[in-house]
DNA sequence: ACAACACTTCTATATTTATGGAAATATAGA
DNA sequence: TCTATATTTCCATAAATATAGAAGTGTTGT
């Protein structure tokens, strides 16, 4: 991970319909939801949902399919786990892992500067 | 934790100069940086700066407090562990706790339609 | 009180992003 | 092939965001 990708994978996810559409499809699990069910899930216009998966793949958050006519969307797990690893790295100068549930605030070390 | 809030914390680390402040901070440590620490650590001019941590701050992230005529910003650890508990919340329908370094991707149940 | 320092607010400009209707494309059943 | 369905691309408009110099505010030492 690095901080170009970390940006782009935190900007899809800093809009709200689009943090709906990701934790929609992180609940719905691998096999994912085709895009008129999401659509009709979040009342979101089909252009304006297209718009956002197109942002949401680009960013590697979510994958797609095609099976028959419809174009299923799902979560990709590893790439939300890669995100979260780089936001919690070197927590408190390495004393912890700090996320989730974390006790780094109670016991740390300070970065000498 | 609500989606509004999600947003706005998402938001303030989806920008690359912000997120390099935050993961400085997060780093750091409970101490926290003086703002001029910042400023030149990461080449960064005070006015551009000061509107980054004032971002952060406004959404949660970030914690400052007055020393002497130093300001010192912290990482709200609190904060950034609600934010992630909140993008894994019922991940794969319950199944498993996804992140980090999860097993739901091999083994899960769906959502039902 | 004054000077040096640390930081913020103001301001203008540049850039990026979101929205949704209309048209286009792709798939599959009759 | 024709038609209905599913989804995307095109487009114009509206709105939000980032940048950094200049000026302002607050703090400390003399």
């Amino acid at each position: 991970m690095n901080i170009k990708s970390a940006v782009l994978q935190l900007s899809s996810i800093a809009q709200e319909a689009r943090l709906e559409i990701f934790r929609l499809l992180v609940q719905a699990g691998a096999n994912g939801l085709p895009a008129g069910n999401i659509a009709e899930t979040l009342k979101i216009p089909a252009s304006t949902l297209s718009f956002h998966l197109k942002e949401l793949s680009h960013a590697g958050l979510i994958n797609s399919r095609q099976e028959s006519r419809y174009i299923y969307y799902s979560a990709n797990y590893d790439a939300m786990d890669g995100l979260l690893a780089y936001l919690t790295e070197n927590c408190c100068a390495g004393a912890k892992v700090c996320a989730p549930n974390s006790t780094c605030k109670t016991e740390q070390k300070e970065l000498s500067l």
